[in-house]
DNA sequence: CTTATTTGGTTCACAGTGTCAACATTGTTT
DNA sequence: AAACAATGTTGACACTGTGAACCAAATAAG
């Protein structure tokens, strides 16, 4: 009997996971075709009965990416105590956002790696869920209905909260990684403390 | 008599003007060792008499994109009217910042695709010109200076408006790519605005 | 002015990659 | 049972980064 049989079955979402995996340990990059299939111990053309090539596997990994970015964005929204305040609805947004790129840099960086045209960002993961746009604008919505945000601000103040929030995640990876990691966490509560004054003030 | 010397003089500075070449045209992903000799000429293994491998030619790109978007910075700086208006220079530097990203959307990633590990970025580019960061340190010590920003706001605020710039940037190159150039100038615009109101509020 | 030495460029070779074409195996439909 | 479609495999090709050995030219030492 062979150790495993000629049809894995569910080979997409293998190639996707391992895919993630490869991203998680070394960013969009390290996501090589022949490595994907080695690890799920298949031929490395397998993957083309599923994927036109290499670039539609890393979109799918990126889907997953940024699935798992409003995952953490969901859990840090669980994680406050009056779900009711919509400055700290807002700042838990930005809080998950920002720990998902400190925590999976490698996913983080592969879930914005591909150039994506759509006109408008999803506002659901293929899941159902919301995404982590969706969460955004719901914060912001949030903060429009309690009055403080002027609504004829509201599309810019999108604009502006996610650049802030993605911007930010970005220098901390980047120009800014080195600051020590005691120093961030005040740094990332000052600089969305910021944005929030900036949203909401007139 | 050679069509060319066999030593080629300046082979360093070739190199990496080729590489910037290439990254102009394709991204970072796009500079690729044997391409860029073959522009220049030369075989493929001449570069590892300048370089020790191929990321550290991308680093010398990088080093040269980054002087790029310093200039372009310094172009917006001088087209406006009033250099004493703390405001508009902050301006001014975010949309050089900006447009640089999307006039040189390969160069802009390239300047940030390689990590790099200094505690602090530069403040002056290779050249001695003031380098982006620079910039920025000196718009926002001018709107201290203007009483417009509390000097203990200082290091948030400039964490914050290159995080607002940068990610700015980024998203109009990403999942805002979509949006048409005619809205893209009031989107920069008032998105900049709220930075600044933020920044300058209380 | 020779002669040694360092610097800079070349050639050959190798492992690893994405992808194509042709083929083999299995599950599904008629 | 036979045709068919879906899925995996094999072999091949062009291309990449990089190491080792080699060669040409500029420069330093005698």
């Amino acid at each position: 009997m062979p150790t495993h049989p000629y049809h894995h079955g569910s080979l997409r979402s293998a190639l996707v996971d391992a895919g993630v995996q490869l991203a998680r340990e070394g960013g969009p990059g390290a996501i090589v075709l022949r490595e994907v299939a080695r690890r799920i111990g298949v031929s490395p053309n397998a993957a083309y009965r599923h994927f036109a090539a290499l670039p539609e596997l890393s979109d799918a990994v990126a889907e997953a990416a940024l699935a798992a970015l409003a995952a953490s964005m969901r859990r840090e929204l669980d994680a406050i105590p009056d779900r009711d305040d919509p400055l700290m609805v807002l700042l838990a947004v930005g809080r998950g956002y920002v720990h998902f790129a400190l925590d999976e840099p490698g996913l983080f960086a592969a879930a914005f790696s591909r150039p994506k045209d759509h006109i408008d960002p999803e506002l659901y993961t293929p899941d159902g869920q919301r995404s982590a746009t969706g969460l955004l604008h719901d914060a912001l919505d949030g903060l429009a209905a309690a009055g403080l945000l002027v609504p004829q601000d509201r599309d810019a103040a999108i604009t502006m909260a996610w650049a802030s929030v993605h911007g930010l995640a970005m220098l901390l990876l980047g120009p800014l990684g080195g600051v020590a990691p005691a120093d961030r966490e005040p740094m990332i509560d000052a600089a969305l403390g910021l944005v929030c004054r900036g949203l909401t003030s007139r």
